[in-house]
DNA sequence: GCGGAATAGTCAAGCCTTCAACTACGCTAC
DNA sequence: GTAGCGTAGTTGAAGGCTTGACTATTCCGC
């Protein structure tokens, strides 16, 4: 531990960014929150289906039986527990998705696609792919995309635990 | 207008991701989610200040005077007017912003970086590099610190009005 | 079995964001 | 000068998210 390296927030000169730093850091930035923003958008507005909501849908329909536990679909749709516990309510109203107790675990619930949620997916999927293939695959020239990949795989790596 | 491009949301056989595609954008979805969570959470946790206020702290400190008119400070700080209007109103509250009426017109308020908003900002500053350093730029490769600003910057002349 | 720790999920309070008015001022033309 | 329109910014209500507390259940060691 601490080979060099200060803990965060801790003492030492800080490693400031330089010029060609910052540009490239602001670049990524903006340009996520702006794409984010723009796809959360032009879904919600078409569709009634916010990203998040999309997000929740998307994981339901892959998994075996449209249905999952709880956290695993907090994890897979990069949701706290609570959030999802709020989103999934949500969309119990909407008839989208319906709970049901889990045979194996006492304390398990599973979320369960229903049919008419499973519709509305497939009345969502076009204008998502859409989205990401307009704002984001048009955009870039396939190294580009090679590129964008292994960037976000490194980070993946870093950052999700395990 | 609609030169074979389906306006969004059109008919028109949708043009699906493949596999690798797929791929492509989740790693880049969910490790600039995770970043940009990561990066929110420990600057929140460590300074108190959440990375928008932190935006909105760093854009005020570079203008001349310190100071912006209020959709000028919303348009760098990639926030609504609405949104902006609240915040400072928060940062008025913590005595780190002051609003001022603008001289040249009368309809224009300027938001004002006080001298304690100044020493807020240099104390959460090496907080904020670090966090951008340890999980952004020491996970990547000269290569991949290039392709990814180069993206960003494509990405940008997109999304970005005018 | 049984007591304690860990896990799954929910809920309420408070903050943040959005949306849709709304106020106030400036610009232009008559 | 004043009517009409556009711009700048604020506000309040509604809904989403986070935090921390809480219940219920399971797991583990004895």
């Amino acid at each position: 531990m601490n080979s060099g390296v200060p803990a965060s927030g801790a003492a030492g000169e800080p490693r400031w960014l330089d010029a060609e730093e910052q540009k490239a850091w602001r670049a990524w930035l903006y340009s996520s929150m702006l794409l984010q923003d723009r796809l959360d958008r032009e879904l919600t507005q078409e569709t009634g289906i916010s990203h998040a909501y999309y997000e929740i849908l998307v994981q339901l329909s892959e998994a075996p039986g449209r249905m999952l536990r709880m956290s695993q679909l907090a994890d897979r749709s990069l949701s706290s527990r609570s959030r999802l516990s709020h989103a999934v309510s949500r969309l119990e109203e909407r008839g989208w998705v319906r709970r049901q107790v889990c045979e194996d675990d006492g304390r398990g619930q599973l979320a369960v696609l229903t049919d008419e949620g499973f519709t509305a997916l497939e009345a969502a999927a076009p204008v998502h792919v859409e989205g990401v293939r307009s704002h984001l695959f048009d955009q870039l020239s396939p190294e580009q995309v090679a590129a964008m990949r292994s960037i976000g795989e490194t980070l993946l790596r870093h950052l999700v635990p395990r």
